[in-house]
DNA sequence: CGTTAATGCGAATATCTATTCGCGTTCAAT
DNA sequence: ATTGAACGCGAATAGATATTCGCATTAACG
């Protein structure tokens, strides 16, 4: 941020900003989101924007840095820890995932389909650390009935695996209910999770 | 096409064009791959280019119907009808994926990760259906030892889970080996499909 | 009040890129 | 060889958008 907001009202302003960054993708699309359309949104004018970002990047950081935030705090109010039975446990998250997906009218879907000229690396890498974080403490919780070994690799397949199917589903008409998939991706998920590691059966 | 060519000059100038506009975006990444970059690549002028594509992303296009064909065919010539095992016939998918995937020097990758604001819709849906088809051929022919029901979306599933998680991998830096990578992959799928469909046992 | 620093403005500027168009060149058929 | 059509050129045009800058307005504080 160029310069620390000083007043209420700029404070205000820089606030405005945000929030019409993200109404603006949300209704227009990222590449439709200019600096002009942000501001009218947001009430002021173009070069005030610029007073406190440095540049139009790191408008869309501050938002994605806040989005980020709810985010962690939403996966954080889930009470997955009690939730003995893994399919279950993965159903639960999967559903949070689509909800996260589907909340904000389409501002995700709009970030996540860009998210390789974004940070959304950021978005993403948290989700996934956060995946990471809460398996970790699961799985060592339930180690007798699923002693696992290589849990980075499988949270790292399983989290893009729903991510991404998650999107293709959502962004393209649903041929497939919305019921079913979740259903579907739990079945393989929690399968893949459950499996032993690496050892023949005699 | 704009236009046909007609001159044998005029062909290979379009045939340039495509080729060049592979070269700049495997090379300039797809935001730098301009209309002047791809005619000073192919050696003829801007004017040129547009006696034969209506527009720029004409000229994609015509790049991502070729692309198509090369992956339709190399999926065709993969024998997978004959391998009995459901692991080994899934593992071989997936590194048929991953090769074509690291082919062309990332021009597939750069073309993945902008598959929102591409045609890139076509290539995904061809290899979907491609391992749709496949896939009904496979389980008909073992329906004894896998009978599935909803294959449409469990192939679904499988497609995206596979591809994006090893777009994911492949573009960033790979923190997992892609051997371990594709071994996990094959176990999370192949369980899933292996999975009888839903009915308890006593 | 009055002064000053912070704030806010938006037309003007800078840059970038797709696309066009008038003119010169080459091809192919006679 | 001649001629008309196809081809090829690239400077000029058009349109979009990020960013700046000099001036106007407002808040804070004595």
């Amino acid at each position: 941020m160029r310069k620390q907001p000083q007043q209420k009202r700029s404070r205000e302003m820089v606030r405005a900003l945000v929030d019409a960054t993200a109404l603006c993708i949300q209704r227009h699309g990222l590449d439709d989101t200019t600096t002009a359309r942000i501001a009218e949104q947001a009430g002021v004018s173009v070069g005030s924007l610029y007073q406190y970002f440095g540049d139009k990047s790191a408008l869309i950081e501050a938002l994605m840095d806040r989005l980020a935030e709810d985010i962690a705090g939403g996966l954080r109010r889930l009470p997955l820890m009690a939730v003995n039975d893994l399919n279950e446990m993965v159903h639960r998250s999967i559903l949070f995932g689509f909800s996260v997906l589907r909340s904000r009218d389409g501002l995700y879907l709009e970030l996540v389909r860009n998210w390789h000229r974004l940070p959304t690396h950021r978005m993403v890498d948290l989700l996934q650390q956060h995946f990471m974080e809460l398996s970790r403490l699961y799985f060592l919780r339930h180690y007798r009935d699923y002693p696992i070994e290589n849990l980075e690799v499988r949270v790292f397949i399983v989290t893009n695996s729903v991510l991404f199917t998650m999107v293709r589903h959502v962004s393209q008409g649903d041929l497939i209910g919305e019921q079913a998939l979740a259903r579907e991706l739990t079945r393989m998920v929690a399968g893949y999770l459950a499996e032993p590691p690496e050892t023949a059966a005699p």
